[in-house]
RNA sequence: GGCCCAUUCGUCUAGACGGCCUAGGACGCCAGGUUUUCAUCCUGGAAAUCGGGGGUUCGAAUCCCCCAUGGGUCACCA
């Protein structure tokens, strides 16, 4: 059975390299017939973050993005929260210090960050590790009696990793195939603070042990703990889960990871949903609020580093689940491009159900003051959703459905307008006047009429009309907006353009 | 700086066993067509000598080596 886990830390909101993972983890798992957990990590009390718990929760849900198991939820290998643990972390690190795997070390912080520097000055990096350990404060060098009063005397204490010596690692990655790395270059890490608390690679280990992972798929920043993590499995002689390593995303522009400015910098969401900082209260934008549709969203995202081996791009969740193969993720790192994952939503809506795009742009036009039918709405909505990548977009698009245009566009009266313009303003009045009902496919039929007997050329009639009732030359077929804004709204917009002309 | 990872059109990518690749698709861009306008849509086009250099091979984007560049990581953070 396929076990695999989420575990964010509650420290902010989860940008989409953070979602991507989990979408990730959940095709996988469902492609897989397999279990999808949830955990939280949250072994840093410093960097709790009110309220992000609830934003990745909310993220996810509207990704569309279900979990089997996690805090949430419940299930049999709880709790899902890490620091409702704490006692089978000190219950796992007495085995490795009783099995001489890890050690007590004295140093404070400040001590090490000394010692950082003082290296750092001669040109050298600081390593608490084979090489040095024999050096410094901790139950390698010092008696027992000597630990145990300290120990007993409530002198702060971290646990470190007593990495093997000359060993060397090799490890597959489902992504990137084999890693060597040698044992000497890996750090004592500490796998249990000062504060009774683990850190991440003990805390992680232990929960992937327990909770029966058997895949651990995360993001490229990862790997260079890898090697840590495969020696903490053999010194608790556990099975290894099998480990996928994920590309970073980067940003459109120069060169690093996405980060949070990036959004704002640049005019895009780097989140899934809008977030505030419950701190300075700044806020950054979401692509929910943005107007994105769930379903768009995670297409688009599912896309950037992985394919199904095939051409397609258009998916829905489920065809996603059936194509995921951990095989077809890039390596490389992928650059997020904002204009495509637009071009993603302009799919998704065209393909809407029209009744429900009505809602969303009756309830858009509510926000701007605006109330109509659903009906009309509905109307509107069928011509001019092809003009928009969202629905909000439809707002300003179509405003002159609602308000005749305030100035039109002289440009474009420069270039459709002609000196007979102002007559055909007049005549085309008489005529709307004379109809009995105003209504579209009338409309046409009268005005391709008079352009037939005047010999018109179609575009400068029907634009200088236009300009008119639009204020430019753009927009959907005429006769509509004219039998949506009626017979007087469309002579009063008439009578207001001729002085233009 | 050490270690690790990566490198195909501007961007996302196809490229599982080397020959089907004079490198395919998508976004964007450009042109033409459709349209009473604009947009949509359709058709076409420009766009990567596969980071560079060496090998191996009858043959390499695909295998090997070196270099360069980019990235990640080096916390009592995850």
């Amino acid at each position: 059975m396929v076990r695999v886990r989420f575990a964010p830390s509650p420290t902010g909101p989860l940008h989409i390299g953070g979602v991507r993972t989990a979408l990730y983890n959940y095709l996988f798992a469902k492609k897989n017939n397999g279990i999808f957990i949830l955990r939280i990590e949250d072994t840093d009390q410093n960097r709790f973050v009110a309220g992000a718990e609830e934003y990745i929760l909310e993220s996810l849900e509207w990704c569309g993005i279900k979990f089997d198991e996690g805090v949430h939820v419940g299930g049999k290998y709880g709790p899902y929260k890490q620091s409702l643990r704490a006692n089978i972390y000190a219950e796992y690190i007495n085995i490795l210090i009783k099995n001489d795997k890890a050690y007590y070390a004295f140093e404070t912080s400040e001590e090490l960050n000394d010692l950082r520097k003082e290296h750092e000055s001669r040109g050298e990096t600081f390593q608490y590790g084979i090489n040095n350990r024999k050096k410094l404060k901790n139950s390698l060098t010092l008696s027992s009696s000597e630990v145990s009063n300290l120990l007993n005397s409530g002198h702060p204490y971290v646990i470190r990793f007593k990495v093997p010596e000359n060993k060397e690692i090799i490890i597959n990655d489902i992504i990137r195939g084999e890693i060597r790395v040698k044992s000497e270059i890996i750090d004592d890490k500490i796998l249990f603070k000062s504060d009774g608390l683990p850190t991440y690679h003990l805390a992680n280990i232990v929960d992937d042990h327990l909770m029966d992972i058997t895949h651990v798929i995360r993001g490229e920043e990862w790997l260079p703990s890898l090697p840590l993590h495969v020696l903490l499995y053999e010194a608790f002689e556990w099975e290894m889960p099998e480990f996928a390593h994920l590309p970073l995303i980067l940003r459109p522009d120069g060169n690093g990871k996405l980060s949070k400015r990036d959004g704002d910098r640049l005019g895009f969401s780097v989140y899934p949903i809008t977030w505030k900082d419950p701190k300075s209260g700044e806020i950054y934008r979401g692509f929910r609020e943005d107007g994105y549709y769930p379903e768009a969203f995670v297409n688009m995202l599912a896309l950037l580093g992985w394919n199904p081996g095939d051409d397609k791009e258009i998916m829905s969740m489920h065809e996603m689940i059936e194509a995921f193969d951990l095989k077809h993720v890039h390596k490389a790192g992928a650059r997020f491009d904002p204009v495509k994952a637009q071009w993603f939503n302009h799919v998704y809506l065209q393909s809407r159900d029209i009744k429900l795009v009505a809602e969303e742009f009756k309830n858009e036009l509510t926000k701007h003051g605006i109330d109509i039918t659903i009906e009309k709405a509905e109307y509107i909505s069928e011509m001019m959703r092809e003009r928009v990548n969202f629905v909000k977009e439809m707002v300003t698009e179509a405003m002159f459905f609602f308000k005749a245009p305030e100035e039109l566009d002289m440009k474009a009266i420069k270039k459709w307008g002609t000196e007979k313009s102002l007559e055909w303003i007049n005549d085309i009045i008489e005529k709307f006047k004379e109809m009995t009902t105003f209504e579209s496919t009338i409309i046409d039929e009268v005005m391709n009429k008079y352009v037939k007997e005047k010999e018109l050329k179609a575009g400068n009639f029907y634009n200088t009309i236009r300009i008119c009732l639009v204020g430019t030359s753009k927009g959907p077929h005429l006769s509509k907006i004219m039998e949506y804004i009626g017979r007087e709204e469309t002579i009063s917009r008439l009578e207001m353009g001729k002085r233009y002309f």
